[in-house]
RNA sequence: GGCGGCGUACCCAAGUGGUAAGGGAGCAGUCUGCAAAACUGCGAUGCGGCGGUUCAAAUCCGCCCGCCGCCUCCA
């Protein structure tokens, strides 16, 4: 069956078909680094994350490449803000992102350009878009005439004429049209800059992803992502200098955007001063949840962050994983059963055209849980009755498991790994714990369960939660 | 004002013509010293509202109401 995409640009439902069969080019807008990057940036990132694994699963050779936009006014203000280089800036925001990145365990691409490692590429494509006659010099700085492009507009649904009677008035006079957007920047002392046809400048925000497409993977690809606030202007922008430049379209088959994070309804903003960032959010939940929880609605639909939010998608995983650990306890044959993947690829159908409709996580996170479901009601029963029954069920639950973990990068843990991270979010240390349970262990030997129901309803105050098992005592953090 | 999107139970969320997945919370039961976990049952005769098309509508059409995003930098 065919993987579906919703197409920005055409704004349906896509059949997949790559330009070269088998193959996908795919490039997406990645952050500007002058910040820690909240969930937000997350999203995209996992959400595309998921997308190329996916398409790598299905048998796809994916070439994806990331940005960093390290050069850009914000970088700047903040680099002498802080009175250090917007170099070293840039270096550390990336460094920090890369490390939030590998945290929510999301792949690293096939290239990672910088905006600066490009600057020859944008040099080059600038000079190109000038002497076709569709960017000018102007001063120290280059700027593309949004009205040659007879297409303009075509991605975001906007009428050119309609934005220019919006257009604030531009205090650039050097601009022929108020719309025109720069594609090189004199700079000013002081500031990052390269030598270039029109003097020493920067490049402008836009023609960075052009000139690094074309770079990495070439004049026209297949999937070209980011955040829906992308659409414009940077999105059209992107395809006007790139389509001008090249002459060849379309520059991007498939346009993918992701949808918003946001906090108790609102956009995340520095004015109401709502970012969450990833860091903070990784101090009180394991990347996996927060990892499902970006999940949990299909790449395109907002999703509003509650309090809440992050501790149910940490119980679901709680769930699934002591789920895991159970089949692997009480039912250790389980992994000796090999359950024929290759022969039974039908057996995966409901978890494949989940994903092969547009990508459609949350519909593919509700068949794990209904696997989970019936796992346990298998486990129940056979306790109940003594028989060991349904051990190809079992079996397939687990395969389908490790299936989705292939692409989701959640429910693909051991057991162990998930609980250890889980405890080091205890807000008491794990020493504390254990002796406190070893104190309770001893209390219910002497049958004082008074003094064990005070340790726990303890523990439980300062948000551990005991369970008594079979194998003993065990315990989870509960926020 | 222009363009786009959304509205499914207490909360989150799938479902785009065939009779409402899944998660969380709640209540009851089994289990347990008691809990927790797990399982079972209960919970929308209903999918923002009103009409229409159809044997059949959350799904298609029309109107209305409410919410949100973009139109300036933004994932």
């Amino acid at each position: 069956m065919a993987i579906k995409i919703y197409n920005s640009l055409t704004k349906k439902k896509e059949n997949f078909e790559p330009a070269v069969p088998g193959e996908v080019k795919m490039y997406v807008c990645g952050p500007t680094v002058y910040a820690l990057s909240h969930i937000g940036h997350a999203r995209s990132a996992v959400s595309f994350d998921v997308i190329s694994r996916y398409l790598a699963s299905r048998g796809y050779k994916v070439t994806y490449a990331r940005n960093y936009t390290d050069v850009d006014d914000k970088i700047i203000n903040r680099a002498n803000e802080e009175g250090v280089s917007s170099e070293a800036l840039a270096e550390r925001y990336i460094k920090e992102f890369d490390g939030d990145m590998a945290a929510l365990g999301v792949q690293v691409p096939t290239y990672r350009p910088k905006a600066t490692e490009t600057i020859d590429r944008i040099i080059e494509v600038t000079k190109d878009l000038i002497s076709k006659g569709v960017a000018y010099a102007s001063g120290g700085d280059v700027f593309y005439a949004v009205r040659l492009f007879k297409d303009y507009g075509s991605l975001s649904g906007k009428n050119i004429d309609e934005l220019e009677a919006g257009a604030r008035v531009d205090i650039n006079e050097i601009k022929k049209d108020p719309l025109d957007f720069a594609l090189w920047k004199a700079s000013k002392p002081g500031e990052p800059s390269w030598e270039s046809p029109w003097g020493k400048g920067r490049p402008g925000w836009h023609i960075e992803c052009s000139a690094m497409c074309m770079e990495w993977l070439g004049d026209t690809i297949d999937i070209h992502g980011g955040g829906r606030d992308l659409i414009f202007p940077h999105h059209e922008n992107e395809i006007a200098q790139s389509e001008a430049a090249t002459g060849k379209k379309p520059f991007v088959k498939y346009w993918l955007h992701n949808g918003f994070v946001n906090i108790e309804k609102e956009k995340m903003s520095k004015s109401l001063g709502n970012i969450l960032n990833i860091q903070d959010a990784l101090k009180e939940n394991t990347p996996e949840a927060v990892r499902l929880f970006l999940l949990s609605s299909q790449y395109r639909s907002p999703i509003d962050y509650t309090g809440e939010s992050l501790k149910e998608a940490e119980a679901a995983t709680e769930r699934f994983y002591k789920t895991l650990e159970r089949i692997e306890t009480e039912f250790p044959e389980v992994k000796d059963i090999d359950y024929c993947v290759s022969c039974n690829e039908e057996g995966f159908a409901p978890l494949f055209s989940a994903m092969d409709d547009d990508f459609n996580t949350a519909e593919a996170i509700g068949i794990v849980f209904k696997e989970v479901n019936k796992a346990n009601r298998i486990m129940d029963k056979a306790k109940a009755t003594g028989g060991k029954t349904g051990l190809t069920e079992l079996a397939y639950a687990i395969s389908l498991f490790n299936e989705a973990s292939k692409f989701l990068v959640i429910f693909g843990k051991r057991p162990e790994d998930y609980f250890k991270m889980q405890k080091a979010l205890s807000r008491i240390p794990a020493q504390e714990v254990e002796a406190l349970i070893k104190a309770r262990i001893e209390a219910r030997k002497q049958k004082d369960f008074k003094k064990a129901d005070a340790i726990r309803d303890e523990l439980l105050s300062k948000g551990v939660q005991l369970e008594d098992t079979a194998k003993g005592t065990v315990w989870t953090v509960k926020g």
